[in-house]
DNA sequence: TAACCCTTATAGTCTATACTAACAAAAAAA
DNA sequence: TTTTTTTGTTAGTATAGACTATAAGGGTTA
């Protein structure tokens, strides 16, 4: 049985795909597609497009809507993807298995920069979407071990086949809270640096409450209580905050 | 003063070089070209072609001659490198920096996997020549600081800037070690897996002291004693494991 | 219905990186 | 010194992936 690798390293080596590889850049389509279908947003080319160009640059950059489009021909080629008729990608079985892979590697990534490095939170994403693509089995399997199995990452997304099961208690976004209640939050964007220094900044991450003031929806803002003190969101931005009804 | 990656995201972005960066493969080509100039091989495009095919594979794998040339032309242009009349590869100043970054994350990298993480040390050296092309300056402070300034690779090799010292004592590569004779080990080679598990389950790392039972040059064989019992290498295997004497 | 706008698609180009094939130069051997 | 072998080089070609410019659709509004 001859060895998949060695046979490529001598001669006959033309493209990535004719030993069966998936390209660095393909890979981060597989991831975005992935997200886009977890944020419930339609995945067409145009979305798609946005929301690659939104992650950290990476090595060939990018998102020209002619590119995507000549990436998505190549990947269904490659049987990863289908676009419908109705202009959405979807991934196949084949490319959701290796977009699972992508994520799960992606936040994982996110919590050994961050719970084994201490690197701070807000430049954890920027440095997974690069380690994401040089984590092998192996050390995937290392990592997962010695973070003891987390099954989100630190921005509160869960981490695909870690077993993660969704918590108790009405689940909404905070543009949707109301004044006077308490909510803990859930999940918190992880793309935009700025937002998120912010958020961090006045303890708006996984697993702490805060406790509505006021949803003036009227003039767009939404103010709330944290363990730091009192502050205001955008309805804009609090849309991409989950947070789920206190129990307490 | 305008955001280079910003600037890059915005149109106008055609080629990794327009707005200064290393492409990973280039990236490769420097790590190679510092190694072999550390182990006193001559730089000749062959040469480095070899080395490059000996790494574990990447993305784009390949070193054919004329690849291995078409890279060094690329290269050339960027001012990384130079090719002298005697037709060897020599870094240029701004090259032998971004090479020496290679190989310090390279090997800070095999220190995390192994020290950090609990990798096999064989399955090192692999996985390190993914991650460094994914460790940021930020992430490497991190990793550095995490792991103590270590000055060495667990193979023995320098880590360049981390304030190595030669340790005291004659060094020498096993092939010269005369018997009844003591030596410590101080370096092993990383790249070729197979003979890497052979010394590891020999005792024979970096800090092991070994005793040579017999150095049989006429049949090319060295015998030596380590701590976990009686053994063999040929020649050729022995003129890759640096040692010292010991000074006991 | 016609004019307009947004999204999608195609055409044409460019660079990086890879290969094979053929040739040239240098080194080694005869 | 001539021949052979090894090494380096050029030429030609292919794919991935990126862009700009320009269509082509499909709904909305005028």
């Amino acid at each position: 049985m001859a060895n998949r690798q060695s046979a490529a390293i001598r001669g006959n080596n033309r493209a990535p795909h004719t030993y069966e590889r998936i390209s660095h850049v393909a890979q981060n389509y597989l991831l975005s597609l992935y997200i886009l279908a977890e944020e419930g947003v339609r995945t067409t080319p145009g979305n798609l497009a946005e929301h690659i160009r939104n992650m950290p640059p990476t090595e060939h950059l990018g998102a020209s809507l002619p590119s995507v489009l000549g990436m998505i021909r190549r990947m269904t080629r490659e049987g990863l993807v289908e676009l419908s008729p109705q202009k959405e990608v979807h991934l196949t079985k084949v490319g959701r298995t290796h977009a699972e892979s992508m994520v799960r590697r992606h936040r994982l990534a996110e919590r050994m920069v961050v719970d084994l490095l201490g690197l701070e939170l807000h430049k954890a994403h920027v440095e997974a979407h690069q380690l994401e693509h040089a984590i092998s089995p192996d050390l995937e399997e290392m990592i997962r071990k010695r973070l003891g199995n987390p099954t989100t990452c630190p921005f509160g997304h869960p981490i695909p086949g870690s077993g993660f099961v969704l918590p108790q208690g009405r689940r909404l976004t905070l543009d949707q809270a109301l004044p006077q209640h308490r909510y803990v939050v859930e999940r918190i964007p992880e793309e935009d640096q700025e937002l998120l220094r912010f958020l961090i900044d006045h303890s708006v991450v996984p697993d702490q409450e805060l406790e509505i003031l006021e949803a003036g929806r009227y003039r767009g803002v939404i103010s709330f209580r944290t363990a730091l003190g009192d502050t205001a969101l955008g309805y804009e931005a609090a849309t991409r905050i989950w947070v789920r009804e206190s129990v307490s």
